[in-house]
DNA sequence: ACAACAGTTCGATTAAGATCGAAGTGTGGA
DNA sequence: TCCACACTTCGATCTTAATCGAACTGTTGT
């Protein structure tokens, strides 16, 4: 049984521990040059320009030339959503892989999944924002009139953004929380916004921390309290 | 950047052509024998018994002892979810790829998708009930009353299952149609109601086949030409 | 009890590909 | 023009793991 499209080349591309280190790298959605991925990947710049061009041609990554640079960035959103799905399996898996080490407590916090917020602070948003009926709890949340005017308020416009392809919402399950975060267009959109507030700075790759503005601005909004 | 749990595993589990073909012929929801598996696979029946051995100590997969067999089935939908995922990829690098043959029509015809129909069949009865008001056009589609009577009518209900932690409804991306058909609770149920009246059969592998019965039962229910 | 069958374990072989040193291409700045 | 830098290509080495023959465990049916 041939299959069509064949999942094993693409999964393996994947498999490889340098490349999957920088899809990794590659899923807060910045574009990343070849030097700054060979060192997040761990392995020396030659090799890394081999991996990069293998990912190149697989068409997960797209690449950029800008001055003598390349920046490389994952091609669309369903490659950073199949790698969110590889982590939930190897989640999964569990006591396996306890050996990595420090594990982070920053990342589970607070961090950036593509392009929405995720971590401890992204599932609990969503808790809130379902809790004052902002979104219906429907599997997939919709935005209601109360949660329009939030956004508004929050210089977040959405109605317009009605007609895209991109869900509006989207429960994203998150690999270190097992639980749903919010991504699609309002989750990106939420994320951006709040940047360009100075209530969320970025950190360490894919850290995302809390401005002392933030921890405010949280609590009042979305009663949320600091940790 | 040491990622938590290491997605490179996962990953490569699955990129092996062996057990990727192994998943494959899963992806039905059907449980298999490692006998059955191996022959799908390609391999001997030792090859693939070590493959199972990993995919099942990777909780891939769960094994079920039944007299001198074991039964495999993928443990999840999210596993099921990952493997659509990584088919959409795959068809995204497109020529790299073609060389595999055959591509057998009846299966881009329809086909099953883990538990639900798939294939230009599952996409156009996907358009039908949305056209129709049966479900509501949202990213992540309800039923409206007309299609909760419609269903009824099909001899399918889906009210009592409002609590249920599974989606009703969900729209997934098909990898041959590159547009999305019906999965969900709603999609499984409907699937099984058709086979149970006789309107699907069963063929080799994924394929589903119409009926003549089922080819007059969809014309008259949901207004879709025979092909 | 015995033969047939499903599956597992072991060991040797083999093929694929990840890795890095060294050398080559091309861009930017002095 | 020349050097520094980002990246790519080539070639040799080495590790990993897929594969199958053969032997072993356990279950079913006669």
């Amino acid at each position: 049984m041939k299959d069509g499209p064949s999942i094993a080349t693409v999964a393996a591309l994947i498999g490889d521990p340098a490349r999957a280190n920088m899809l990794a790298a590659l899923m807060d959605g910045r574009a990343l040059t070849a030097s700054e991925l060979a060192e997040a990947a761990g392995v020396t710049i030659q090799t890394a320009s081999g991996h990069l061009a293998k990912l190149d041609a697989a068409r997960l990554l797209t690449a950029e030339r800008q001055g003598r640079n390349r920046y490389f960035r994952l091609s669309g959103t369903d490659v950073a959503f199949v790698l969110e799905g590889l982590m939930g399996l190897a989640q999964r898996t569990g006591a396996v892989q306890v050996r990595t080490g420090p594990r982070d407590p920053a990342l589970r916090m607070a961090r950036v999944c593509y392009d929405h917020l995720a971590g401890e602070l992204g599932v609990t948003l969503l808790d809130r924002l379902l809790l004052r009926g902002l979104l219906t709890d429907t599997p997939e949340p919709d935005v209601t009139a109360d949660g329009a005017a939030f956004f508004i308020g929050l210089g977040v416009h959405i109605d317009s953004q009605r007609k895209r392809r991109r869900p509006l919402c989207r429960r994203c399950l998150d690999w270190s929380e097992r639980r749903s975060h919010l991504g699609g267009l309002v989750g990106a959109r939420l994320l951006t916004r709040m940047m360009e507030q100075g209530w969320l700075r970025r950190g360490e790759g894919r850290v995302i921390l809390v401005t002392p503005d933030g921890r405010r601005a949280l609590a009042d909004r979305f009663g949320l309290v600091a940790d």
